[in-house]
DNA sequence: CATTAATAGTTAAACAGTTGAACAGTTAAA
DNA sequence: TTTAACTGTTCAACTGTTTAACTATTAATG
Protein backbone atom coordinates (compact mmCIF):
# COMPACT_ATOMS: atom_id res chain seq x y z
CA UNK A 1 0.00 0.00 0.00
CA UNK A 2 2.71 2.33 0.66
CA UNK A 3 4.86 0.97 -1.89
CA UNK A 4 3.51 2.28 -5.66
CA UNK A 5 2.20 -0.86 -7.39
CA UNK A 6 2.51 0.18 -10.85
CA UNK A 7 0.37 -2.91 -12.50
CA UNK A 8 -2.48 -1.60 -9.84
CA UNK A 9 -2.18 2.00 -11.11
CA UNK A 10 -1.51 1.32 -14.84
CA UNK A 11 -4.84 -0.72 -14.57
CA UNK A 12 -6.74 1.91 -12.58
CA UNK A 13 -5.65 4.62 -14.91
CA UNK A 14 -6.52 3.05 -17.87
CA UNK A 15 -9.51 1.78 -16.82
CA UNK A 16 -10.92 5.01 -15.46
CA UNK A 17 -9.62 7.41 -18.41
CA UNK A 18 -11.16 4.66 -21.04
CA UNK A 19 -14.47 4.89 -18.77
CA UNK A 20 -14.01 8.41 -18.36
CA UNK A 21 -13.64 9.35 -22.41
CA UNK A 22 -16.44 7.23 -23.21
CA UNK A 23 -18.68 8.31 -21.11
CA UNK A 24 -18.04 11.95 -21.67
CA UNK A 25 -18.12 11.49 -25.98
CA UNK A 26 -21.27 9.72 -25.16
CA UNK A 27 -22.75 12.52 -23.15
CA UNK A 28 -21.61 15.14 -25.42
CA UNK A 29 -23.02 13.39 -28.47
CA UNK A 30 -26.11 13.18 -27.01
CA UNK A 31 -26.40 16.67 -26.26
CA UNK A 32 -24.73 17.66 -29.60
CA UNK A 33 -26.95 15.41 -31.77
CA UNK A 34 -26.22 14.23 -34.84
CA UNK A 35 -24.72 17.05 -36.20
CA UNK A 36 -21.34 16.18 -35.35
CA UNK A 37 -18.40 13.81 -34.70
CA UNK A 38 -16.48 14.16 -31.55
CA UNK A 39 -13.48 14.52 -33.65
CA UNK A 40 -15.36 16.97 -35.68
CA UNK A 41 -16.72 18.79 -32.49
CA UNK A 42 -12.70 18.65 -31.44
CA UNK A 43 -11.90 20.48 -34.48
CA UNK A 44 -14.68 23.62 -34.75
CA UNK A 45 -13.41 24.46 -30.70
CA UNK A 46 -9.90 24.19 -31.83
CA UNK A 47 -10.32 26.47 -34.91
CA UNK A 48 -13.20 28.41 -32.77
CA UNK A 49 -9.76 29.29 -30.16
CA UNK A 50 -7.09 30.04 -32.98
CA UNK A 51 -9.20 31.81 -35.20
CA UNK A 52 -7.37 30.53 -37.96
CA UNK A 53 -4.60 27.73 -38.60
CA UNK A 54 -3.79 25.38 -41.29
CA UNK A 55 -3.83 21.54 -42.10
CA UNK A 56 0.13 20.89 -40.95
CA UNK A 57 -0.94 22.66 -37.41
CA UNK A 58 -4.17 20.96 -37.36
CA UNK A 59 -1.90 17.53 -37.93
CA UNK A 60 0.65 18.48 -35.28
CA UNK A 61 -2.15 19.20 -32.73
CA UNK A 62 -4.03 15.94 -33.62
CA UNK A 63 -1.36 13.59 -33.77
CA UNK A 64 -2.42 11.90 -37.19
CA UNK A 65 -1.10 12.35 -40.53
CA UNK A 66 -2.07 15.48 -42.93
CA UNK A 67 -3.85 13.14 -45.17
CA UNK A 68 -6.44 12.57 -42.35
CA UNK A 69 -6.55 16.21 -41.73
CA UNK A 70 -7.49 16.82 -45.89
CA UNK A 71 -10.16 13.96 -45.08
CA UNK A 72 -11.76 15.67 -42.40
CA UNK A 73 -11.60 18.97 -43.32
CA UNK A 74 -13.15 18.01 -46.67
CA UNK A 75 -15.85 16.62 -45.08
CA UNK A 76 -16.63 19.72 -42.72
CA UNK A 77 -15.93 21.93 -45.58
CA UNK A 78 -19.04 19.73 -47.49
CA UNK A 79 -21.67 20.51 -44.62
CA UNK A 80 -19.95 23.90 -44.83
CA UNK A 81 -18.55 24.39 -41.69
CA UNK A 82 -15.32 25.79 -42.55
CA UNK A 83 -13.44 27.76 -45.46
CA UNK A 84 -10.27 27.16 -46.90
CA UNK A 85 -8.35 30.60 -48.22
CA UNK A 86 -5.08 30.71 -49.64
CA UNK A 87 -2.50 32.49 -48.60
CA UNK A 88 -1.46 35.17 -51.28
CA UNK A 89 1.99 35.53 -50.17
CA UNK A 90 2.93 31.64 -50.24
CA UNK A 91 0.65 29.92 -52.52
CA UNK A 92 1.33 26.46 -50.60
CA UNK A 93 -0.32 27.39 -47.65
CA UNK A 94 -4.32 26.78 -46.86
CA UNK A 95 -5.83 28.92 -43.94
CA UNK A 96 -8.27 27.07 -42.12
CA UNK A 97 -11.35 29.01 -40.38
CA UNK A 98 -14.80 28.80 -39.30
CA UNK A 99 -17.75 29.93 -41.16
CA UNK A 100 -20.80 31.81 -39.80
CA UNK A 101 -22.64 28.57 -39.58
CA UNK A 102 -19.66 26.63 -37.67
CA UNK A 103 -19.48 29.39 -35.24
CA UNK A 104 -23.08 28.73 -34.63
CA UNK A 105 -22.91 25.62 -34.71
CA UNK A 106 -20.08 25.17 -32.01
CA UNK A 107 -21.72 28.36 -29.88
CA UNK A 108 -24.83 25.70 -29.85
CA UNK A 109 -22.05 22.54 -28.78
CA UNK A 110 -20.69 24.68 -26.42
CA UNK A 111 -23.43 26.03 -24.81
CA UNK A 112 -25.31 22.22 -23.83
CA UNK A 113 -21.55 21.46 -22.48
CA UNK A 114 -21.26 24.34 -20.24
CA UNK A 115 -25.09 23.47 -18.72
CA UNK A 116 -24.02 19.60 -18.80
CA UNK A 117 -21.33 20.58 -16.62
CA UNK A 118 -22.74 23.65 -14.45
CA UNK A 119 -25.11 20.72 -13.19
CA UNK A 120 -21.99 18.17 -12.31
CA UNK A 121 -19.61 20.22 -10.86
CA UNK A 122 -21.28 20.77 -7.88
CA UNK A 123 -20.03 17.09 -7.00
CA UNK A 124 -16.76 18.28 -6.79
CA UNK A 125 -15.24 21.20 -4.63
CA UNK A 126 -12.79 23.98 -6.10
CA UNK A 127 -9.70 22.93 -4.72
CA UNK A 128 -9.88 19.43 -5.85
CA UNK A 129 -11.24 20.33 -9.32
CA UNK A 130 -8.06 22.81 -9.47
CA UNK A 131 -5.40 19.91 -8.17
CA UNK A 132 -7.32 17.40 -10.57
CA UNK A 133 -6.37 19.67 -13.60
CA UNK A 134 -2.97 20.68 -12.34
CA UNK A 135 -1.72 16.94 -12.00
CA UNK A 136 -3.78 15.69 -15.84
CA UNK A 137 -1.65 19.38 -17.45
CA UNK A 138 1.57 18.13 -15.62
CA UNK A 139 1.09 14.48 -16.96
CA UNK A 140 0.38 16.27 -20.52
CA UNK A 141 3.88 18.13 -20.17
CA UNK A 142 5.68 14.57 -19.30
CA UNK A 143 4.45 13.22 -21.81
CA UNK A 144 5.36 15.50 -24.09
CA UNK A 145 8.96 15.66 -22.99
CA UNK A 146 9.30 11.85 -22.74
CA UNK A 147 7.73 12.23 -26.83
CA UNK A 148 10.39 14.55 -27.72
CA UNK A 149 13.48 12.65 -26.47
CA UNK A 150 12.41 9.40 -28.06
CA UNK B 1 -10.07 33.52 -10.46
CA UNK B 2 -12.35 32.73 -6.79
CA UNK B 3 -15.69 31.96 -8.46
CA UNK B 4 -15.30 29.01 -10.83
CA UNK B 5 -15.44 29.91 -14.56
CA UNK B 6 -17.19 26.85 -16.06
CA UNK B 7 -15.79 27.59 -19.53
CA UNK B 8 -12.08 28.32 -18.70
CA UNK B 9 -12.67 24.59 -16.67
CA UNK B 10 -14.14 22.96 -20.26
CA UNK B 11 -11.39 24.31 -22.39
CA UNK B 12 -8.66 23.59 -19.98
CA UNK B 13 -10.08 20.07 -19.32
CA UNK B 14 -10.97 18.93 -23.02
CA UNK B 15 -7.33 20.46 -24.27
CA UNK B 16 -5.82 18.59 -21.80
CA UNK B 17 -7.30 15.25 -21.64
CA UNK B 18 -7.24 15.33 -25.38
CA UNK B 19 -4.02 15.74 -25.74
CA UNK B 20 -3.25 13.17 -22.63
CA UNK B 21 -4.97 10.95 -24.72
CA UNK B 22 -3.52 11.70 -28.12
CA UNK B 23 0.04 11.07 -26.30
CA UNK B 24 -0.85 8.48 -24.47
CA UNK B 25 -2.13 6.40 -27.48
CA UNK B 26 1.14 7.18 -29.66
CA UNK B 27 3.51 6.52 -26.81
CA UNK B 28 1.59 3.08 -26.31
CA UNK B 29 1.33 2.59 -30.07
CA UNK B 30 5.32 3.18 -30.08
CA UNK B 31 5.74 0.42 -27.33
CA UNK B 32 3.01 -2.49 -28.79
CA UNK B 33 4.46 -2.25 -32.32
CA UNK B 34 1.96 -2.41 -35.24
CA UNK B 35 0.59 -6.26 -34.28
CA UNK B 36 -2.19 -4.15 -32.13
CA UNK B 37 -4.33 -1.30 -32.37
CA UNK B 38 -5.73 1.04 -29.46
CA UNK B 39 -9.28 -1.15 -28.73
CA UNK B 40 -7.88 -4.38 -29.74
CA UNK B 41 -5.23 -3.55 -26.99
CA UNK B 42 -8.32 -2.67 -24.74
CA UNK B 43 -10.35 -5.69 -25.66
CA UNK B 44 -7.33 -7.76 -24.60
CA UNK B 45 -6.87 -6.40 -21.43
CA UNK B 46 -10.47 -6.39 -20.52
CA UNK B 47 -10.74 -9.77 -21.48
CA UNK B 48 -7.36 -10.84 -19.57
CA UNK B 49 -9.18 -9.17 -16.66
CA UNK B 50 -12.37 -10.82 -16.39
CA UNK B 51 -11.39 -14.10 -17.99
CA UNK B 52 -14.22 -14.28 -20.06
CA UNK B 53 -16.94 -12.25 -20.87
CA UNK B 54 -19.72 -11.91 -23.84
CA UNK B 55 -20.59 -9.60 -26.98
CA UNK B 56 -23.08 -8.02 -25.14
CA UNK B 57 -21.08 -7.51 -21.98
CA UNK B 58 -18.26 -5.82 -24.12
CA UNK B 59 -20.90 -3.54 -26.33
CA UNK B 60 -22.07 -2.05 -22.95
CA UNK B 61 -18.61 -1.56 -21.55
CA UNK B 62 -17.13 0.08 -24.26
CA UNK B 63 -20.55 1.71 -24.91
CA UNK B 64 -20.77 0.86 -28.42
CA UNK B 65 -23.30 -1.56 -30.24
CA UNK B 66 -22.94 -4.98 -30.58
CA UNK B 67 -22.32 -5.12 -34.00
CA UNK B 68 -19.14 -3.29 -33.54
CA UNK B 69 -18.03 -5.32 -31.14
CA UNK B 70 -18.78 -8.40 -34.09
CA UNK B 71 -16.36 -7.17 -36.44
CA UNK B 72 -13.89 -6.36 -33.73
CA UNK B 73 -13.77 -9.31 -31.99
CA UNK B 74 -13.84 -11.18 -35.63
CA UNK B 75 -10.36 -9.27 -36.69
CA UNK B 76 -8.76 -10.38 -33.41
CA UNK B 77 -10.12 -14.19 -33.34
CA UNK B 78 -8.56 -13.93 -37.27
CA UNK B 79 -5.09 -13.30 -35.43
CA UNK B 80 -5.68 -16.15 -33.29
CA UNK B 81 -5.91 -13.77 -30.13
CA UNK B 82 -9.34 -14.79 -29.38
CA UNK B 83 -11.73 -17.74 -28.83
CA UNK B 84 -15.53 -17.85 -29.31
CA UNK B 85 -17.34 -20.66 -27.27
CA UNK B 86 -21.11 -21.62 -27.56
CA UNK B 87 -22.45 -21.63 -24.13
CA UNK B 88 -24.32 -25.39 -23.92
CA UNK B 89 -27.11 -24.26 -21.40
CA UNK B 90 -28.30 -21.21 -23.37
CA UNK B 91 -27.02 -21.59 -27.00
CA UNK B 92 -27.30 -17.74 -27.87
CA UNK B 93 -24.73 -17.26 -25.99
CA UNK B 94 -20.85 -17.08 -26.95
CA UNK B 95 -18.16 -16.88 -24.50
CA UNK B 96 -15.31 -14.90 -25.55
CA UNK B 97 -11.70 -15.80 -23.70
CA UNK B 98 -7.94 -15.08 -24.63
CA UNK B 99 -6.06 -17.83 -26.59
CA UNK B 100 -2.66 -18.47 -25.41
CA UNK B 101 -1.12 -16.43 -28.38
CA UNK B 102 -3.46 -13.84 -27.16
CA UNK B 103 -2.36 -13.92 -23.35
CA UNK B 104 1.59 -13.93 -24.71
CA UNK B 105 0.90 -10.58 -26.35
CA UNK B 106 -1.34 -9.08 -23.40
CA UNK B 107 1.99 -10.23 -21.33
CA UNK B 108 4.49 -8.36 -23.85
CA UNK B 109 2.20 -5.32 -24.52
CA UNK B 110 1.85 -4.93 -20.25
CA UNK B 111 5.74 -5.63 -19.70
CA UNK B 112 6.64 -2.59 -21.83
CA UNK B 113 3.55 -0.42 -20.59
CA UNK B 114 5.00 -1.05 -17.28
CA UNK B 115 8.70 -0.35 -17.89
CA UNK B 116 7.03 3.03 -19.38
CA UNK B 117 4.95 4.25 -16.67
CA UNK B 118 8.24 3.54 -14.34
CA UNK B 119 10.44 6.00 -16.10
CA UNK B 120 7.52 8.60 -15.81
CA UNK B 121 5.89 7.96 -12.15
CA UNK B 122 9.29 9.56 -10.50
CA UNK B 123 7.93 13.21 -11.61
CA UNK B 124 4.96 12.74 -9.47
CA UNK B 125 4.75 12.36 -5.64
CA UNK B 126 2.77 9.36 -4.33
CA UNK B 127 0.08 11.33 -2.90
CA UNK B 128 -0.59 13.77 -5.81
CA UNK B 129 -0.78 10.42 -8.02
CA UNK B 130 -3.64 8.83 -5.47
CA UNK B 131 -5.21 12.05 -5.28
CA UNK B 132 -6.00 12.25 -8.80
CA UNK B 133 -6.86 8.72 -9.24
CA UNK B 134 -8.71 9.25 -6.85
CA UNK B 135 -11.20 12.45 -8.00
CA UNK B 136 -10.31 11.22 -12.00
CA UNK B 137 -12.59 7.96 -10.31
CA UNK B 138 -15.12 10.05 -8.47
CA UNK B 139 -15.65 11.57 -12.03
CA UNK B 140 -16.47 8.70 -13.53
CA UNK B 141 -18.91 7.76 -10.79
CA UNK B 142 -20.68 11.44 -11.67
CA UNK B 143 -21.05 11.04 -14.83
CA UNK B 144 -21.96 6.86 -14.37
CA UNK B 145 -25.04 8.60 -11.89
CA UNK B 146 -25.73 11.07 -14.80
CA UNK B 147 -26.05 8.48 -17.66
CA UNK B 148 -28.00 6.56 -15.41
CA UNK B 149 -30.72 9.57 -14.72
CA UNK B 150 -31.03 9.80 -18.79
C1' DC C 1 20.02 31.85 -63.08
C1' DA C 2 19.10 26.75 -63.02
C1' DT C 3 18.75 22.88 -60.66
C1' DT C 4 17.81 20.66 -56.63
C1' DA C 5 15.61 20.47 -51.77
C1' DA C 6 12.08 21.10 -48.97
C1' DT C 7 7.35 22.28 -47.83
C1' DA C 8 1.91 22.36 -47.95
C1' DG C 9 -1.58 20.13 -49.22
C1' DT C 10 -4.23 16.59 -52.01
C1' DT C 11 -5.52 12.05 -53.86
C1' DA C 12 -6.32 7.13 -53.77
C1' DA C 13 -6.23 2.50 -51.88
C1' DA C 14 -6.68 -0.06 -47.91
C1' DC C 15 -7.85 -0.81 -43.40
C1' DA C 16 -10.18 -0.29 -38.32
C1' DG C 17 -14.04 1.11 -36.04
C1' DT C 18 -18.74 2.61 -35.92
C1' DT C 19 -24.03 2.73 -36.68
C1' DG C 20 -28.49 1.09 -38.17
C1' DA C 21 -31.41 -2.15 -40.03
C1' DA C 22 -32.52 -6.63 -41.11
C1' DC C 23 -31.95 -11.26 -39.90
C1' DA C 24 -31.32 -16.36 -37.59
C1' DG C 25 -31.39 -19.00 -33.75
C1' DT C 26 -32.66 -19.58 -29.12
C1' DT C 27 -35.14 -18.96 -24.86
C1' DA C 28 -38.90 -16.93 -22.00
C1' DA C 29 -43.66 -15.37 -21.39
C1' DA C 30 -48.51 -15.07 -22.54
C1' DT D 1 -48.40 -22.71 -28.86
C1' DT D 2 -47.93 -18.50 -30.26
C1' DT D 3 -45.75 -14.36 -29.25
C1' DA D 4 -42.18 -11.64 -27.32
C1' DA D 5 -37.54 -10.93 -25.93
C1' DC D 6 -32.72 -11.76 -26.28
C1' DT D 7 -27.77 -12.94 -28.40
C1' DG D 8 -25.18 -12.56 -31.86
C1' DT D 9 -24.31 -11.97 -36.95
C1' DT D 10 -24.38 -9.83 -41.62
C1' DC D 11 -24.41 -6.03 -44.70
C1' DA D 12 -24.19 -1.28 -46.43
C1' DA D 13 -22.67 3.09 -45.45
C1' DC D 14 -20.01 6.19 -43.09
C1' DT D 15 -15.74 8.48 -40.29
C1' DG D 16 -11.14 8.41 -39.29
C1' DT D 17 -6.64 6.66 -40.14
C1' DT D 18 -1.97 5.45 -42.66
C1' DT D 19 1.05 4.93 -46.56
C1' DA D 20 2.64 6.20 -50.87
C1' DA D 21 2.52 8.81 -54.86
C1' DC D 22 1.59 13.16 -56.63
C1' DT D 23 1.00 18.65 -57.66
C1' DA D 24 2.20 23.06 -56.83
C1' DT D 25 4.95 26.25 -54.75
C1' DT D 26 8.93 28.15 -52.35
C1' DA D 27 13.77 27.95 -50.63
C1' DA D 28 18.53 26.71 -51.09
C1' DT D 29 22.70 25.73 -53.52
C1' DG D 30 25.92 25.64 -56.98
Amino acid sequence: MSVPNIKDLVDRYIAVSFSVEKKAASLVKNQIGSDLTNDQHFTLRYINQVGSCTSSELAEVFDVKKSAITAMITRMWEKGLIQRTRDENDRRVVYLTLTDKGNELYAKAEEKIHNLVESLINKFDQAEIHQFIETFEKLDNVLSENKAGD
